[in-house]
DNA sequence: CACATTTACTCTGACCAGGT
DNA sequence: ACCTGGTCAGAGTAAATGTG
């Protein structure tokens, strides 16, 4: 049978879709099926549903049933598919499957156009969520039942369907709105110029990428699904998906993009790393997206500058390595550009010398030093511990001894300091080092080989004096100064081959135990031109009074002089001998004034010798006239 | 010799691209 | 979804060195 023309003409709703109409029509002309009319316009049955009648097929139903091919073409999505690929086609559109408003469906018995487009799933008129199975036993809706009412598998009325209400200022009515005005062509609203085809397929690549994740807003409707999926299982969760991406994309954009792939970043998602290159690719495919393009760059960028990459990041993506490397050091670009342990690197960190940007990136931490900074301290600290040498480099060095450090820091020879990063033993100061060799090296006088045997060499002098108070620091201490000569074989000079003239230090060494110890009984001979039995004597009578008698293995008594004392003792009185030559007098005179007893003789009764104190016989002289007053 | 620090090396977990 | 091979850099460690 050829049909030529309904006799039963009905009109095409508004918003309703073209094969909705069709349906209505084979229903109003009561036949069996959609077969003929399929038969009549060259459409398989199970395609009829698609609503994706050319312009061709158009005609053909225009014939059939009166009214303008364009209208009726306008309510077909063939118009859609202008240069849609596979892949988009099966966004856009769903197969047999229905989905449709119970509220709109009681109102009229029609299929609406948008109805049938996948990211469509709100009818914003009732503000209700569309249903896409039978309200009662859950199966597949087919385009017949939808327009008898009635489910096709358990008779039950669609339009009794219950569906979740949606607020009006909810993203997901938002969202919804704005992709039903551009589909219907309100350009006034066409979110970034994008046209619907791309606009879906940037929202397809933005659920592979999010596909699973917690919902990033809330909306009315959280408490039943709260996920962005990829492929939705209900219209619930395609609504919640797309207000999520709306939001993320069209909303305070790129804050809340940048806020989501920073938490896709942080998520530990499966296949995080596919999805990533799976979205990067998706939009650098067309110049339209370039508005996130260039933000998913910056924020890549910014990854990079926090060190939120994975430490082998030079392997796959060598720019991005470059550019870190640019910014900052690693661990081991210091220790291996700055010749540091990483014990020390580990020291400075702690003490906070070194700031590090730590990134913990999975089970690692990266650490990230910025170039300049860790430059500028480490030069100030290198500075500091290239000063620094150990004691038996210094000893080395100087050719002493290790032990020998030890006098020569206590004399302040040398410095002994602490590293600047502590270390277990403090260390030496290498300038001070230097300077003692300098010091040294001013007064050292070269010889010759010949000349060697009238010197004594530094080992042999310490070995020969070292009892009697000789040590390393007091030796050089005297070289410095010049108080002795010091000679060396070598222009380069080592302590351990200094020679010394044996006399001098010899001499030296008696002054100093004289300073140290005092006068003993020769000394104090010495001093006052006294023998040492007129000097027992005058200990006797207590004229000269020793500080200490000590009593030695033979049991001599060994006397010790304070030297002030004796100084005195020789500033204070004065033989006739002298005093005739100091004041230009007659020595018998004096011996006269002596036996007279103008004049006392501190001798008298300790022994033959005459003894004046200075200030009785100057007294008596200037009465006498022989020196003037103040003139002593 | 005892102990602390440093060095020089290996181990480890992670991650990439690319393949199956 | 899993494997491979290569790479990275921090972590770990045995041996060497430094110090008293």
């Amino acid at each position: 049978m050829k049909i030529k023309s309904f006799i039963q003409r009905i009109e095409i709703n508004e918003e309703e879709s073209l094969s909705s109409f069709i349906y209505r029509l084979s229903i109003e002309n009561l036949l069996d099926s959609i077969n003929p009319i399929g038969n009549a316009l060259g459409i398989k049955w199970w395609e009829m549903p698609l609503n994706l009648f050319d312009e061709v097929a158009c005609r053909k139903i225009s014939s059939l049933s009166g009214i303008h091919k364009n209208v009726l073409y306008s309510k077909s999505y063939h118009a859609l598919l202008n240069g849609m690929s596979e892949k988009e086609i099966k966004m856009w559109f769903h197969r047999t499957k229905i989905k449709y408003c119970p509220k709109c469906l009681a109102d009229k018995k029609i299929h609406r156009y948008l109805w049938g487009l996948k990211p469509i799933c709100i009818c914003l008129k009732h503000k209700q969520i569309l249903i896409n199975e039978c309200p009662g036993c859950k199966n597949q809706v087919y385009m017949k039942a939808l327009i008898n009412g009635r489910c096709g598998y358990c008779n039950l009325h669609l339009e009794r369907g219950e569906s979740f209400k949606v607020n009006e200022n909810d993203f997901i009515y938002l969202s919804q709105n704005q992709f039903q005005q551009l589909i219907i062509g309100n350009k006034k609203t066409a979110i970034r110029g994008l046209s619907p085809t791309k606009l879906m397929s940037l929202f397809d690549s933005m659920f592979r990428l999010f596909d699973g994740f917690e919902s990033f807003i809330n909306t009315n409707v959280s408490h039943l699904g709260n996920k962005v999926k990829y492929k939705p299982g209900n219209q619930l969760e395609m609504s919640v998906s797309i207000a999520n991406i709306y939001w993320m994309l069209f909303e305070d954009f790129p804050n809340n993009f940048l806020y989501s792939l920073d938490t896709f970043y942080k998520s530990d998602s499966p296949r995080k790393k596919y999805r990533k290159r799976l979205f990067s690719n998706f939009i650098s495919t067309h110049c339209e997206f370039d508005f996130i393009k260039k933000e998913f760059e910056s924020y890549k960028e910014t990854q990079i500058k926090n060190g939120l990459v994975p430490r082998n990041i030079e392997t796959f993506d060598e720019s991005s390595a470059l550019k870190l490397k640019q910014m900052y050091y690693t661990k081991k670009d210091i220790y291996q550009k700055f010749n540091i342990s990483r014990g020390e690197i580990a020291k400075l960190c702690n003490k906070n010398l070194l700031n590090p940007k730590k990134v913990v990136v999975e089970a690692h931490t990266n650490y990230y030093f910025d170039k300049h900074e860790t430059e500028k301290i480490l030069e100030t600290y290198l500075k500091k511990e290239n000063n620094l040498i150990t004691k038996k480099e210094a000893a080395n060095f100087l050719g002493v001894s290790v032990e020998a450090m030890v006098h020569l820091i206590e004399k302040d020879l040398i410095i002994q300091q602490e590293a600047f990063i502590k270390k277990q033993y403090p260390y030496i100061s290498k300038e001070s080092v230097i300077y003692l060799i300098q010091q040294l090296s001013k007064n050292v006088k070269p010889i010759n080989y010949d000349d060697t045997k009238r010197f004594i060499v530094y080992q042999e002098c310490l070995n020969k004096y070292v009892t009697s108070g000789l040590q390393i620091a007091k030796l050089l201490q005297w070289a410095i100064s010049e108080e002795i000569n010091v000679y060396s074989l070598n222009v380069d000079i080592k302590i351990n081959q200094l020679l010394f003239d044996e006399k001098e230090i010899k001499k030296l060494l008696q002054k100093e135990d004289i300073e140290n110890n005092g006068y003993n009984l020769g000394d104090v001979s010495k001093v006052l031109g006294f023998t040492d039995r007129t000097l027992h004597k005058m200990i006797q009578a207590k004229l000269i009074v020793p500080i200490g008698v000590s009593i030695s293995k033979n049991g001599r008594r060994i006397y010790f002089f304070d030297k002030e004392h004796i100084d005195e003792f020789k500033e204070a009185y004065i033989s006739p001998v002298a005093a005739a030559s100091k004041y230009n007098v007659n020595y018998s005179m004096l011996n006269k004034y002596s036996h007279k007893k103008v004049l006392k003789n501190y001798m008298n009764g300790i022994c033959q010798k005459t003894l004046f104190k200075k200030e009785e016989l100057e007294e008596i002289l200037m009465r006498k006239g022989y020196i003037l007053r103040g003139n002593r």
